[in-house]
DNA sequence: TAGTTAAATGTAATCGCTTGCATACGCAAG
DNA sequence: CTTGCGTATGCAAGCGATTACATTTAACTA
């Protein structure tokens, strides 16, 4: 009778009726607060074992009215570069007993809305943004929301808003001096849709760089969804455009490979007849065939580096409205060579679909 | 005065007030439930708009007591079989209205108890455990928690807990038998730790059918950890160990691409001097050189049985206790070929090294 | 104009937990 | 035998929503 309502035992309630003391108490057991005598804490322990009793988080967080979950959007989780930086920040977090949950938002706008509703919804301790699909209006939602922020590679510094951002512009200009040096002249950027943006700094600096080094290169842009089958297809639309590059700076590794594997179909050499760069040097990079010459991008820093600006040290008070940068550096692998004199690959297609050279 | 307390006004409570509405009018609003005025609806969404008010999801799923979240534990989310999984689950659950939320526990049963724990906490509607790392005790509490579970490849169907496997054995078995009809007779098998617990049917069937057909072919086994680099280190530790295989099978494609590299790095020439196999068919394997020859498990479909399992359709109720078989297909691709007579490998790697051949 | 009913809104209990404050207990000191 | 005080617990008010039920308002009907 006296439970007649609560049929469910499994809370608070349950717990403490079945170890004859309060609410409080159970709570405090709970928590771990060591104010509780011994005996009585295990009884409590007993009883929440007994009725298989698992706190509800949901209550947990509304009572304490703060969480200590951090969330992360990210773009593209299938391309090993969110997933790095993810990997950094959860394991930065979970050494400081926080959580964190990811939403990947492909790309699309309406993913990324629905999204940061979610993580608002959830009163997330912190919110970490790996994304380039952010708009002017939803960094102002963000900001008006007061969560701790940390935007990578977008936006400004706010009050509660933390930027850490990459120098694509140096990057890109090591791979171009680079490529530049080994003789190349006809040079192909290969990006993904949202590349495209008026934000883009990789495309920008590629063709700055490029009519700087060499006021008689030509250059040329192509774009595709990002990911392996994005490269591919890029890839082709490229070289049947009638462009015959010497070098292709893709936007990431992720691409690149998606272009060596279109390469390798037509007969085309890599590095040997085109060289081929990708950026962010993820692991693939290095184990792709010919592995990739790329930029490296120190995704474990820079997730440790969110991290820490996502959740204060005891000490000091975080560090707001900051602008964090990052320098990437060339790495030198082996799909980049000195550039073949000749037209190499109209020949190289010829042969490879079987017509006469 | 009115509200010294409750100084934060972005709460249902602030909304009503800014309104001149009971709160039970906002909620029902911002709940789309067509029983308000139209009036009185726009004043309400207008003051939510003012006060940048956001629900408290914690709130919302105490009072109403369910979620619309699912959950999905995976091994190993760097690993793209992991991932398009997690992607297929999560696009049908949109499509239905319900978000995902993901933990990757790495192999390890540490993290694997905490995010059960978390998952549990959360009071998620479903739950999708994609990890090998499960043993009976946690079993016990995902079935005690009565939330309905899928297990994908591990436990045994009941109450609540429905099951879905792939038949390894006959997928491992047309490996091993394509292998065998190119005259392939030593063979090694190359896994990750956790595959080799007692329950691996991929390894217990390649050692059986390799037994079989060819009573006198040899067969190894190491292991390394999931990945590229954990390839890559199992291909070489199984190189120097003396075996000479003619055929190395992987545990799966994420780490083969891992051996490849390997052998490359060897001057190992895959397949004229070794072949090599995946199994996954993730997309990766068709992007590899050599490109993979592998065993196709459709990701897609196991995503979308699964979410058809944990949430039931309006109509029927949901299919307790079951168990789903799905079937994998073998796919050919480059990486495998017709064994060579001659011990190559050993020549191959003197002449890497510079030796006299 | 009163009576009936449907539509719109408000009241207040509830979800499961935390936590400030009050209370009860036990025991040493006066 | 009081007084006092630290220790161990209980009481009850939140946290921010939802929702059954009650109430008011509006709209017809007769």
């Amino acid at each position: 009778m006296a439970q007649a309502k609560n049929a469910d035992l499994r809370n608070l309630d349950g717990v403490a009726k079945r170890a004859g003391v309060s609410t409080a108490t159970v709570s405090r057991v709970l928590n771990n607060q060591n104010v509780v005598k011994n005996s009585t804490r295990a009884r409590v322990l007993k009883a929440a074992e007994e009725l298989k009793y698992h706190p509800n988080l949901h209550a947990r967080s509304l009572a304490r009215g703060k969480s200590r979950t951090l969330g992360i959007l990210v773009s593209n989780m299938e391309n090993p570069f969110f997933f790095d930086i993810y990997r950094a920040l959860e394991s930065a977090a979970h050494a400081r007993g926080y959580e964190v949950v990811v939403a990947n938002t492909d790309y699309s706008s309406e993913q990324l809305v629905s999204s940061v509703r979610l993580m608002i919804g959830w009163r997330v301790a912190g919110l970490a943004a790996i994304v380039s699909e952010m708009d002017s209006h939803l960094m102002q939602v963000l900001t008006d929301s007061r969560i701790p922020i940390v935007f990578y590679d977008v936006g400004t510094p706010q009050k509660n808003i933390t930027n850490v951002r990459v120098d694509y512009r140096k990057g890109m200009k090591k791979i171009v001096e680079y490529l530049h040096s080994l003789g190349h002249t006809r040079m192909a950027f290969l990006g993904h849709h949202s590349t495209l943006g008026p934000i883009s700094e990789r495309r920008k600096t590629f063709l700055e760089t490029v009519a700087r080094l060499a006021p008689n290169a030509e250059a040329q842009i192509v774009a595709a969804a990002d990911g392996l089958e994005g490269g591919r297809q890029a890839a082709r639309e490229l070289l049947s455009s009638g462009f015959q590059p010497t070098a292709i700076l893709c936007v990431n590794d992720f691409m690149a490979v998606g272009v060596l594997r279109h390469l390798r179909d037509q007969g085309i050499r890599v590095p040997d007849d085109v060289s081929v760069t990708g950026f962010d040097n993820i692991r693939l990079a290095e184990f792709c065939s010919p592995a990739l010459t790329t930029v490296h991008i120190p995704r474990e820093r820079i997730g440790q580096t969110i991290f820490g600006n996502l959740v204060p040290d005891k000490a000091s008070d975080r560090l707001t409205g900051q602008e964090i940068l990052v320098d990437p550096e060339l790495v030198v692998r082996e799909s980049t060579g000195v550039a073949r004199q000749t037209q190499a690959i109209e020949s190289r297609q010829r042969s490879a679909s079987g017509l006469p050279v």
